[in-house]
DNA sequence: TAACATACATACTGGTTGGTATGTTGGCCA
DNA sequence: TGGCCAACATACCAACCAGTATGTATGTTA
């Protein structure tokens, strides 16, 4: 009389059921390690979170480590695709406004700041200890500078941007400014800071713009 | 015949043993929180790399989280300050030159890249989870900006800064740039990345300097 | 020199950790 | 309808964790 404490599954495929528990375990696994780290967050805790069992984590994962290596790849990389590289990769706006909008986008709720950036987060503590983890975080990262260096580029040929920028540069320097003022009001645990910061970079970024090229302000 | 492994001690007044043993607790436990984080960091393997035993551990401090506040406060606190605020107030240098001076001299060996920031660590991952982490780290983020701040007003008074800079702000962007390059060139761990980020730190300090006051390029 | 406090050293404990070994169940196919 | 396998569930384990209880050598004081 075991394994039973469910109601019997009805109609839904296995298949269908095994996706859907990999994907809970995924979600957990995210939330507890963006509330305290890799290494301190407990495969325990992460399965009461997600509601399944040891048995399911071990059948759909090898390791802690190559679980969380799953939430790097798919949590953590499309959460930055969706934020950083598609929306500039549109190619609609200016290109300093698109950066704008990517930088006031961020989200400054309390919650959001206290816990910090989840891909800075993990680099920090995993990169010098796992090379499975900084390998896929440093793909990401390069991702999203090459994103911004590519609109950049872009509009310097359109001329909206000056031309004595270099957008490898300003682009990891953006990257740096943002995951700076992220680890500042973490640590202020204060969405003020954050606000602060995001004005900042903002007049940083309107100050690359190309002279007679000013839309406003 | 217990506690008699090593020689015993001849001349050295126990008061000084002590206090010499209490050091190497808060450098191994340093250096041991800095390899891995303070969660991480096993009491066991501190009292190995320090060469003293779990009695002697809590003959000093209380707990390990005490054992971790120590080291912020007797360990971290005096770098910061030896680094970044008594260097500014000296007022020997132009304020431009003087910040530029302790941006240049953040270490780029790769060891210290590859372990990135002590305080930025410490701040990370502990900010969320321990008021009493978050009030001494943010102690020092706050001297550290109230350094800046002061000797970019210093240069405004003096006209070698500009005007319309406002000290709080720039302080804050400057700490959160040094933080944010610090963590991609962690997560990198590559020395390079530190090097570029310094460059273009300096680069913008430069732009900070009042015009008709540029000593140099 | 006897009593005492300081500064440890050692052995141990209960709880937690990631991981494993072994069941069990329900759908599916021959 | 009997066998098979994916997809779990449960019980268990050795290692490790922070912390504690107790012992003891040594300098200081009365």
């Amino acid at each position: 009389m075991l394994a039973t404490r469910k109601n019997p599954k009805r109609r839904a495929t296995r298949l269908r059921d095994s996706e859907r528990t990999r994907e809970r375990l995924l979600q957990a696994a995210s939330r507890e390690i963006y509330r305290s780290g890799f290494q301190s967050a407990s495969l325990d805790t992460i399965l009461a979170v997600a509601g399944v069992t040891k048995g399911a984590l071990y059948y759909h994962f090898d390791s802690k480590e190559a679980l969380g290596h799953a939430v790097v790849d798919e949590v953590i990389a499309p959460d930055v695709r969706g934020k950083w590289v598609r929306p500039l990769q549109s190619g609609k706006d200016d290109p300093i406004d698109a950066l704008i909008g990517a930088v006031q986008g961020i989200p400054v709720r309390p919650a959001d700041v206290r816990g910090g950036c989840q891909l800075n987060n993990l680099a920090q503590e995993m990169s010098p200890l796992d090379a499975g983890f900084r390998k896929r975080l440093a793909i990401i990262f390069d991702a999203w500078r090459e994103a911004v260096a590519f609109v950049l580029r872009e509009g310097q040929t359109h001329g909206s941007v000056r031309r004595d920028v270099e957008p490898a540069d300003a682009a990891g320097l953006l990257i740096a400014m943002v995951e700076g003022y992220a680890s500042l009001a973490k640590n202020a645990q204060d969405p003020k800071v954050m606000k602060a910061g995001i004005r900042n970079i903002v007049g940083w970024l309107r100050s690359l713009r190309a002279p007679g090229n000013r839309k406003r302000g």
